[in-house]
DNA sequence: CAAAATTCTGGAATCGGTTCCATTCTACGA
DNA sequence: TCGTAGAATGGAACCGATTCCAGAATTTTG
């Protein structure tokens, strides 16, 4: 029960002098050093409680080089798929006694790097990532300075020492264009981000391989990965639409690029599963609700929130680094026939 | 152009040591402090740019008592609307130099109160809060002894010095109601949170006083006013459903609510607009492309963020605390008809 | 019972900066 | 030419903790 009223704050002193030992004893009791008498662990306790005593995490901080703090980049909280990320994320470390400094890129390299570069100012423990792009060399240097354990979201940079945790979409995307192909489509749009990021890659390989399996030619004027923002999605569906002859198909890879897209085809008055037969890859809130009718790959993010927790929190223990792949599952519905 | 390779981080003291002069001299320069010579600079600038020196914002935030960092608070950064809000609000304090740690509190009291007392520990130089409850002693205890400033987000607790950023509810839900009251409903049933935050309150007042301007009274059987989360929703949602006479309208508050309670219809094959009008508060992401039928009391998230963001600064800045109030917009669409 | 080992405790240095104060140097006016 | 104001610089204290080291108090051992 704190008698004192507030002036000021509460130091490590005035225990000391409230108990009547010294500075070393106070820290000794507060961090249950062993080399502590029962009597003076009492003295020390009940000043503690009496003045209502917390250490101060910067000075500690300052002290022990670690600020239990984790930086989180990402492009853009809002969305779904990041929220949840982070959610998860943040539930973890905290249950582990750090605390997540939130960053958002802005789909911007420049605004990502100066993240990075403030991070380490703030001498953050780690930080975990889902960066802009895996090709840009001042990124990468800065990444490097930083000698902070790094963990990538759905990243892959060669020569960096990082932890990852990346998603199998291969898999997914493969399962997906295989069933678009097995329909007698042949001519499938797919519109994402580009591929200087893994996970534009890992789909495109799912895309490759079910064309190549099905003996079948890709038409590469119909991919557009040039962005993951809805605004592209929304400008490139509406061009690939009006080609003639039109895609009987769409894939859209991640919320924002789905986002856009389904708003163009409604403008076009284009309706999926009859006109077209579409599959998004990511799901988003409510999407069991309103799109029970959406053929979509779908992945843990909750899953892999936690699971980047974890890697942190592997290699702040002193743990190796090591690289998690989270799967994805296709499901066929709706919106994936018609199109023909 | 760095020559050193990185031993260890270059303090000061190294500065110092490389450019001839002292600590002091050294601080100055980098803080801009005007008894500097134009030698004096150049030196120094000389030194810091050949090592590469950063200073350390941690022994910065010790010495100045400034951590320039931010918590946030909230239930569920997966919440799109919060997520929305959280965006603008981090963009808005990096602009000017701020960081944010984000913090979930789950819906629990609890949780909520560690989450005050890390950041207290951690000296953050204010809090934007979207708290749980109003009305429990031990958080608002808490916050008093945070002795730094806060920015409440939609939530009104007295006694308390605070700046806060609330949404005028109260009409956008009283043209709601009045809508419905308008087509011939009076079983008109209420699902969100409890009344212990303002945003039920306010929302309850407008439903009420709609209720009073038509002359009807409110059918208090209707009404569920016990939790934000989807579950809630969903079980209250079943039953009030069940009860015969069966309400004729639904309106639901926030998102979670919303999904909980659509989920619910679903199941129970209830069509809005057909078999019961229904009003979403609150939009999500998507709402246009997907439920684009949907009635919706709309409030601009974003521009709340970046408020929450303007009000914190304003206050550090020395300025006085405020209240921002927020509109909300009633749309009717396709699913507030039918039910009758 | 003295010497040695062990357990505690206090003092001081340290983490990496900022800022006050005193001192030195320069320039100006009387 | 001297006194003094003003500018520029260095030194030291400080922010609030941790930790090493030395010494005091206690216990064990010969």
């Amino acid at each position: 029960m704190p008698e004192e009223t507030f002036t000021g704050n509460i130091t490590i002193r005035d225990v000391a002098a409230r108990a009547g030992v010294a500075l070393s004893s106070v820290s000794r009791v507060m961090s249950g050093h062993p080399d502590v008498s029962p009597a003076m662990r009492a003295r020390v306790e009940e000043a503690v409680a009496a003045l209502g005593y917390e250490p101060d995490l910067l000075a500690q901080s300052l002290r022990s080089g670690s600020t239990r703090t984790i930086g989180f980049i990402i492009r853009d909280i809002s969305n779904p798929l990041y929220a949840l990320i982070a959610r998860a994320c943040e539930q973890e470390l905290r249950r582990h006694g750090y605390s997540m400094i939130l960053m958002n890129s802005d789909g911007s390299i420049e605004t990502e790097s100066k993240n990075f570069l403030l991070l380490r100012r703030r001498r953050v423990d780690g930080v975990i990532a889902s960066l802009v792009a895996e090709d840009s060399p001042s990124v990468k240097k800065t990444i490097v300075s930083l000698r902070a354990p790094l963990v990538l979201l759905d990243r892959e940079v060669k020569g960096l020492q990082a932890s990852a945790v990346i998603t199998d979409h291969h898999d997914g995307v493969y399962e997906a264009t295989k069933h678009l192909l097995d329909a007698g489509h042949t001519k499938i749009s797919f519109i994402t981000g580009a591929e200087n990021v893994y996970s534009t890659r890992d789909r495109m390989s799912g895309f490759k391989q079910a064309f190549a399996d099905a003996g079948k030619e890709i038409n590469e004027a119909l991919l557009a990965l040039g962005g993951f923002d809805a605004e592209y999605a929304f400008v490139h569906t509406r061009t690939l639409m009006a080609k003639k002859p039109r895609p009987t198909a769409l894939i859209t890879g991640g919320i924002g690029s789905t986002s856009g897209a389904l708003r163009a085809l409604n403008e076009m008055g284009i309706k999926i599963g009859k006109d077209l037969a579409f599959v998004a890859l990511d799901e988003w809130p409510l999407f069991d609700v309103f799109s029970p009718q959406i053929s979509s790959v779908y992945r843990d993010a909750k899953a892999i929130g936690a699971e980047a927790a974890h890697l942190m929190l592997e290699v702040l223990k002193g743990g190796p680094q090591k690289e998690s792949v989270m799967e994805t599952k296709f499901t066929a519905r709706f919106s994936s026939e018609g199109g023909l």
